[in-house]
DNA sequence: ACTCGTGTTAGCTG
DNA sequence: TCAGCTAACACGAG
């Protein structure tokens, strides 16, 4: 699920789990806590507390304290594709959604690959089925471009449009733009009229500033409306196969490694 | 039964 | 150096 604007609502809920003073992590899930060894990030932490959230793209990380008040290492958390957060009070209340359906499948406790528990009893918990989610210290937050919300139309222009990738592709790669993921890529040149699979330095200023002015709109309804997959395109994707705008055929394909649609007739 | 996928990243190949 | 591919993770949906 999250792309941007599911991130940005994972991190409204780790709110809830700042200024409580941790007792215990269970971090023995050696895959989402890779490269650190299990009890690494647990010494780190224990004792201490969770004092800011932020958010880059489709990155969080907390800025910490140790038991004595100095500064902690960051605790860097990535919810992959499907993880969530789920933060309980002292008196065992949950906020953070509910995890996958729980009428359909019940939650299962082995999906909880991150836990930290506070000394008030209650819980941090990152659920994740598919195990891609990530959670470890001192994340290389550099490494990601400017984060989606607040790219200018400058540098929009001039990250996107370099080299010769498919404009798809240089809007996935989070070194590029934080952020987009790959609802959100198709949501956008589809409002666009870009085709996906275009050379990024073939297109011209034009297209780019319309590019980015899609992207901030696209972002803008999925944040409103919780979530990419209420995009106009992406909401309709299989219902007939046709654009929802002009009812010529989409078309589906790969582009940059990913699964991808377009209208046949106004994304030439 | 079998393929695909709202993500990332290391490692490989041309 | 760049661009594109693969595997790894593990499960549900179609």
């Amino acid at each position: 699920m999250p792309e941007l604007p599911e991130v940005e609502r994972a991190r409204q809920v780790l709110l809830g789990a700042l200024d409580r003073e941790i007792a215990d992590i269970d971090d023995t899930d050696d895959w989402v806590c890779r490269p650190h060894r299990p009890g690494d990030i647990a010494n780190a932490l224990a004792g201490g507390r969770l004092v800011e959230a932020h958010r880059r793209g489709k990155a969080m990380w907390c800025e910490t304290e140790t038991a004595d008040g100095s500064a902690g290492p960051r605790l860097g958390i990535h919810l992959g594709m499907g993880g969530r957060l789920i933060v309980s009070g002292d008196d065992g209340e949950q906020a953070g959604g509910e995890p996958d359906r729980p009428d359909r499948s019940p939650r299962k406790p082995e999906w909880d690959r991150f836990t930290v528990t506070f000394a008030d009893g209650g819980q941090l918990r990152l659920f994740d089925k598919r195990r891609l989610g990530r959670v470890r210290l001192e994340p290389d937050i550099d490494a990601l471009g400017p984060d989606a919300e607040d790219i200018t139309p400058a540098q929009f222009r001039e990250r996107i449009a370099r080299g010769r990738s498919a404009v798809k592709a240089r809007l996935l790669d989070q070194s590029v733009l934080a952020g987009v993921g790959n609802l959100l890529a198709d949501e956008t040149l589809w409002q666009a009229r870009i085709r996906p699979s275009v050379p990024a330095d073939e297109l011209t200023r034009t297209e780019l500033d319309r590019l980015h002015r899609a992207l901030e709109s696209s972002l803008r309804a999925a944040i409103e409306k919780g979530g990419v997959h209420t995009g106009e395109v992406i909401g309709e994707r299989n219902a007939d196969g046709a654009c929802p705008r002009c009812g010529a055929p989409m078309l589906h394909g790969t582009v940059g490694g990913r699964s991808t649609w377009w209208c046949s007739a106004e994304q030439q």
